[in-house]
DNA sequence: GATTAATAGGACCGCATCCGTACTGTATGT
DNA sequence: ACATACAGTACGGATGCGGTCCTATTAATC
């Protein structure tokens, strides 16, 4: 049977998937050092316009600092710390939405008789937070491990984690 | 200048986004309520078509209980308490993968070189775990606050902890 | 000053795929 | 028998992602 779809959807850009490898590829070699397109495309075995493009919409959102002229090349704007997977999305894929409706008040019809709307608007920000106590840094951590915790949930334990409890079974 | 994406990407379709407020229709009225395709349109004044394509991928995937013939319909194949978000999202959508690369091993041919892979692997599973806690009946409660706290995330203080904190600054 | 190297910005098109609809078949109650 | 309602599939249009190419601008070097 057909699938209603499943292969585009709940799925970051590939320009985004690429932009953070680039990123993390130019993290790891420090924060001040500076790369060309060319180099980070060579090194990361991504094709060269594509990498330009990604790079030029990072430093058109802030995130990298480019070097114009010979001699020229991107480098973080700020500290690989102070980059948050978020602000990766964002600048590539622009804002996170994880649902059209619930997003932006006025696209719906439905708003006043939408029952999900609002659980839809907390639970977008709730993944957002998560993500944003990712950091860079955090990706280009070569320990394993570091990461695990820090997406770990607490859940208090009213009556709806019993139902949670259930639901996971 | 132009904005590489951001309409389509990092977003539930359609699909799933009505899919999921069909769910809630339906478990508003009662796990063991009988409704009726045309029913279901009706009263979320969505087209019908759409409607009966929804609720019969539901009914393939195990979430709805179908009873065709005259005086048919659907109900909820197990309770509301039991239906999580990523069910519902995998029924219509597919599996979660939030990139394409680290997703399914030997999608990527730079799986050996990328530093990222690993992390993603469990920002994804992180992300549908988080997910996992909420279940249709919490996005039918009539009581705002309940999903709140289900998602705040506990971070272990390590030095971690205060790079993600200069990161959201 | 000429040359080279590198980024800035935008235009362009192919192609995948999501979205909605339509159609035929099957089961069930009256 | 008939009406009702779900099952499964096929189809076309429209949207938007993906990758490439081109020109202008800036800066270092000789
Ligand atoms: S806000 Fe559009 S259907 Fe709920
Ligand atoms: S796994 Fe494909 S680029 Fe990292």
């Amino acid at each position: 049977m057909w699938k209603a779809s499943g292969v585009n959807v709940f799925r970051l850009s590939r320009i985004t998937d690429y932009g953070i490898v680039l990123m993390a590829h130019i993290a790891e070699q420090g924060d001040g050092s500076l790369h060309s397109a060319r180099d980070v495309a060579d090194q990361t075995e991504l094709p060269l316009p594509v990498v330009s493009k990604i790079l030029k919409s990072l430093t058109r959102e802030g995130l990298l600092r480019s070097h114009r002229g010979s001699k020229g090349g991107y480098s973080l704007e700020r500290s690989a710390a102070e980059i948050t997977v978020p602000q990766l999305i964002t600048a590539l894929d622009g804002p996170i939405h994880l649902t059209e409706c619930a997003s932006h008040s006025g696209a719906c019809a439905k708003e006043a008789s939408c029952h999900v709307r609002e659980p839809w608007q907390r639970i977008n920000a709730a993944v957002e937070e998560a993500l944003a106590r990712i950091t860079l840094s955090d990706l280009i951590s070569t320990t394993p491990g570091s990461i695990v915790p820090l997406i770990s949930l607490g859940v208090d334990t009213r009556e709806l984690d019993t139902a949670a409890e259930k639901g996971r079974g």
